[in-house]
DNA sequence: ATAATAGTTGAGTAGATGTTCAATCGTTCA
DNA sequence: TGAACGATTGAACATCTACTCAACTATTAT
């Protein structure tokens, strides 16, 4: 014991392999980086939006034809559009009483089919 | 009222475009492929985990190893790693009292920097 | 055998998340 | 004006999730 804190009492164990944790920690992405990408994919975790932005990629659609289609309540819908809306995943548009929404980004598309091309095989 | 159950009973509104319902819902993938695909992305959806995927796609390393990389317990990394383990996408070999863990599928990988892409625009 | 160390596990806990419910806003139309 | 309807909102609630902690297993070394 130094009396000083070292790498072994930040965490509970010693290291191993320090090269190899030195080199890992090099290579990798910048922290900021993969809190944004865990961000990301947590608009895709949930079955409810993913239905939702397939439902989009095919058409414009208003509230209450979500709704309807996925079999839920306007007010679930609308919790997870704001949700979809504040990521800037969709956009919307206001025609009277009625709020179409749409996708606003381009690669939704991508991730999205990437993911299903891994999950059908 | 007709006494039977329909479109509007099962919802808070009535269908505005029902053909736009009906086409969309058409082409939309199978419902369980899409409860898959959010599980696919709620693996993602941690940083933590996506800490451990970028590091284990530079180099094989074990537990102690990850722990220290990530300033965390090797309790909370042996956690995340076994919901890991479950979902496939890392396997692991015992070498005396070690144990060393590596990516198990090639997709991993695209889908992470897929969204890297994305997350850095 | 005993101690030490790498890793796993289960219970417990604090915080996040998704839906429901009721109230409300905004627009249209009678 | 006020009734009707699409949409939004906030509180409440139940569930889920990620980490901690302590106990445990398995393997190695003395």
């Amino acid at each position: 014991m130094t009396g000083y804190i070292t790498e072994t009492d930040r965490c509970d164990c010693d290291t191993i392999h320090e090269e190899v944790v030195a080199q890992v920690r090099e290579k990798m992405p910048e922290d900021e980086d993969m809190l944004n990408l865990a961000d990301l994919f947590k608009v895709f975790s949930d079955s409810t939006r993913v239905k939702i932005i397939s439902a989009l990629q095919h058409s414009e659609m208003c509230v209450c034809d979500i709704a309807v289609l996925l079999g839920m309540t306007k007010s679930a819908i609308s919790h997870q559009l704001r949700a979809l809306r504040q990521s800037k995943l969709v956009k919307n548009r206001k025609e009277g009483k009625v709020v179409y929404y749409s996708l606003d980004d381009d690669h939704v598309g991508t991730i999205l089919e990437q993911g299903l091309i891994h999950v059908r095989e």
